[in-house]
RNA sequence: GGUCCUGUGGCCGAGUGGCUAGGCAGAGCUCUGCAAAAGCUUCUACAUCGGUUCGAAUCCGGUCAGGACCUCCA
C-alpha cells in the first residue's frame, strides 16, 4: 500500500506521487511571531513534523520550508488599518525587531521542546520583501491587480472570470461579492472581495518598506507566495497548515500565485483542524488560549499540574490531525500515563535479552497459543505502515503499540515463555519500537534523566534495600517516606529491585 | 444568512457495511513486611427518527444538538 494523502483540493484522499520523483517539497504555513505560541498553535508543527519524519523514514529527500511571519500584513485589527506587531511594540516601548526576535526565541525554545525536527529552510517575511514586491509587479502587470492610493489589491472578480476563485475553499464567489461587512479601506477596492497585495502604511506605522507604490507593508497572503515560489518552485508538492488558514489565506495564495506563476502552487493542500477547549476553537479571538509556557508550568486556571512536552505531542498523536480535539486537563493526564505506560513497556522490552534457543525450531518446540502470539505481533508489525500510508494515522499506530505492550509485560513477568516468539520477530519489534516511537513519532523518553541525580538516588536505594533485607523497615519507611516527600516515589519490585521516578 | 464539518461507553478518542480499536478512570485479582507502584482480567457505546441491505456506528433522508469558516487566527 502506498501513501495516500487527503487533498483539501480534491476533497479526498489521493495517492501520493510527488512531482520530481525521490523528493518532496513542502511549504507549511509558520507562526505569526507577535504573541506568544499557545497549545493550539502546537498541532500543526507537530502534524507536519509527523508528516516530515514519515517521508524521509519512505527515503524521500524532503525540502520542509516553514516561514516566520514578522512583518505587518495585519490589518483591520480592530477596525484599525494598523500592524499588530508595530501596535504592541509601541505599547511595550521596544523596537518591533525585538518584540520578533523574541517571539521567535519563544517559538523555537517550544519547537525543541516538542522534538520537532528543524525546517530545511525558515525564511522570513522582513527577509523578503523584495521578493513580495516582485511578485506584485507581475500581478499588476498581468492585469490582476490595481494600485489605489498607494496600496495594491488584487481583483478578485476578475481572477474568478476565468479561475475558479473558491477551488479550494468551497466558497462561492458571489456570495464573496456581496458581503455587507464595512472594512477599513473598503472604498479604495473595486470589489469587497479583492483583498491586498500591499497596504501604504500610515504615518505612524513603524514597520514600512519603499515600494513602487510608495512606503507601505506587504499584504496577508503574498509573503507565504513569495517564500513558498523562491524556495520550491512554481509548482510544489505539499502546502500544509491550520484549517482556519484555507480562506482566505490559502485561497488567495493559490489566486496570485496562478497568476504570476501559470501554476497552482501545490499539487497536495493538507490541512490539520483545530484544537477546541470546551467544545470551542482555541484561540486568541475566543480568548481561550493556554500558552506553551503555560502548559509546561501547569500555570493556568484550567490545568490541575503542568504537563511535559511530550505529553502534549502524545496527547496529539492519539488524535487524527483532521478530526476537531478536545482539550482538558482530564484528557492531558490521561495522555501521560498513557505514555508512560507505553514507554515503560518499551524500555522492558529493549532489556529483554531475546529468544534463547535460536532454532532451528523444530516444529512442536512451540505451543499453538504461541503461534497465535507470533501471528498476533506479525499483524500488529505489519499493519503500522498501512496505517501511517493511510493519511497518517498516528491514532491507530499508537493503538498498535499498545497492544504489544501486554505480550513485553508478559515475557517480563514469565507468563509468556521467551520462545514464544521467533527471533525474528522479536528482534523486528525492537527495532519497530525505536523506529516507530522514537524516529517517526518523534517521542522521546519522557523520565529527565540527571546523572548526578541518578547516583544519588542508587546510594540511597541501595541503603534501603539493606535495610530491608535487615528487616529495619524503620529506615527502609523513612527513606520511602521522606523521598516522596521530596517528590520521588519509589517502586519495590517482587524480585527485590527498586526503580524510582520523580513525580 | 451562506458554505462545510461533527455527534461513539464516566472522560478522551480510532473506526466507513459483517471481524476486540486504544488510552484514562471504575471493578476483580496477582505481587508485597506495610504501602505505593506495576502487571493481569474485565463491565459500560455508537444523538434521534425513518429508509436501503441477509446484515449499519459505518450508506441515504428527516429531526435535534454542537462546531468551523465567511474578519486576525494554527
Amino acid at each position: 500500500m502506498s501513501l495516500k494523502v487527503y487533498n483539501s483540493l480534491s476533497r479526498k484522499k489521493e495517492e501520493f506521487k510527488p512531482i520530481t520523483k525521490g523528493h518532496v517539497g513542502m511549504y507549511v504555513c509558520g507562526p505569526t511571531v507577535s504573541g506568544e505560541s499557545h497549545l493550539g498553535h502546537a498541532r500543526p508543527y507537530i502534524t507536519f513534523d509527523i508528516v516530515n519524519r514519515y517521508l524521509l523514514y519512505l527515503g524521500y529527500k524532503v525540502r520542509y520550508v516553514r516561514n516566520i511571519t514578522d512583518a505587518g500584513h495585519f490589518e483591520e485589527e480592530g477596525r484599525e488599518a494598523e500592524d499588530k506587531i508595530s501596535k504592541k511594540a509601541q505599547l511595550e516601548k521596544i523596537e518591533p525587531m525585538e518584540l520578533v526576535q523574541k517571539y521567535t526565541n519563544l517559538f523555537h525554545w517550544a519547537m525543541k521542546e516538542f522534538n520537532i525536527l528543524d525546517p530545511n529552510i525558515e525564511p522570513t517575511a522582513t527577509g523578503h520583501i523584495v521578493e513580495q514586491i516582485t511578485m506584485i509587479e507581475k500581478i499588476i502587470e498581468a492585469g490582476y491587480a490595481y494600485v489605489s492610493n498607494g496600496s495594491v489589491y488584487f481583483d478578485v472578480k476578475k481572477y474568478a472570470a476565468t479561475h475558479d476563485y473558491g477551488k479550494l475553499s468551497g466558497r462561492v464567489i458571489e456570495d464573496l461579492l456581496e458581503t455587507t461587512r464595512h472594512l477599513d479601506g473598503q472604498d479604495e477596492k473595486r470589489d469587497k472581495a479583492d483583498f491586498a497585495l500591499w497596504k501604504a502604511a500610515p504615518p505612524q506605522h513603524i514597520m514600512r518598506w519603499k515600494s513602487p507604490w510608495g512606503e507601505g507593508f506587504p499584504g496577508w497572503h503574498i509573503e507565504c507566495s513569495a517564500m513558498a515560489t523562491k524556495y520550491l518552485g512554481v509548482e510544489f508538492d505539499i502546502h500544509g497548515g491550520g484549517m482556519d488558514l484555507l480562506f482566505p489565506h490559502h485561497e488567495s495564495e493559490i489566486a496570485q500565485s496562478t497568476i504570476c506563476n501559470h501554476h497552482t502552487p501545490a499539487k497536495y493542500w493538507l490541512h490539520n483542524n483545530m484544537i477546541t477547549i470546551g467544545g470551542k476553537k482555541m484561540g486568541k479571538s475566543y480568548n481561550n488560549v493556554i500558552k506553551l509556557t503555560e502548559m509546561f508550568s501547569g500555570n493556568h486556571p484550567l490545568l490541575t499540574q503542568a504537563f511535559t512536552p511530550m505529553t502534549v505531542r502524545f496527547f496529539i498523536l492519539q488524535t487524527h490531525y483532521r478530526s476537531t480535539q478536545d482539550f482538558s486537563s482530564e484528557a492531558l493526564v490521561a495522555a501521560e500515563k498513557g505514555l508512560k505506560r507505553l514507554w515503560e513497556g518499551y524500555e522492558v522490552l529493549q532489556k529483554l535479552p531475546g529468544t534463547s534457543i535460536r532454532l532451528p525450531v523444530t516444529g512442536n518446540r512451540q505451543p499453538a497459543a504461541d503461534k497465535d502470539l507470533e501471528a498476533q505481533c506479525s499483524k500488529l508489525l505489519a499493519e503500522l505502515d498501512d496505517f501511517m500510508n493511510d493519511d497518517f494515522n498516528t491514532a491507530k499506530v499508537l493503538a498498535n503499540f499498545f497492544e504489544m505492550v501486554p505480550f513485553i509485560n508478559g515475557i517480563k513477568d514469565g507468563h509468556i515463555s521467551m520462545d514464544a516468539l521467533s527471533s525474528n520477530t522479536f528482534q523486528l519489534m525492537k527495532t519497530s519500537f525505536k523506529l516507530w516511537l522514537e524516529d517517526i513519532l518523534g517521542l522521546k523518553n519522557p523520565k529527565e534523566n540527571n546523572p548526578v541525580l541518578n547516583s544519588v538516588m542508587e546510594l540511597l536505594i541501595e541503603i534501603r534495600k539493606e535495610s530491608r533485607e535487615n528487616k529495619d523497615f524503620a529506615t527502609s519507611d523513612k527513606i520511602r517516606n521522606q523521598l516522596n516527600k521530596a517528590g520521588i516515589l519509589l517502586k519495590d519490585k517482587k524480585n527485590g529491585n527498586i526503580s524510582w521516578e520523580i513525580l
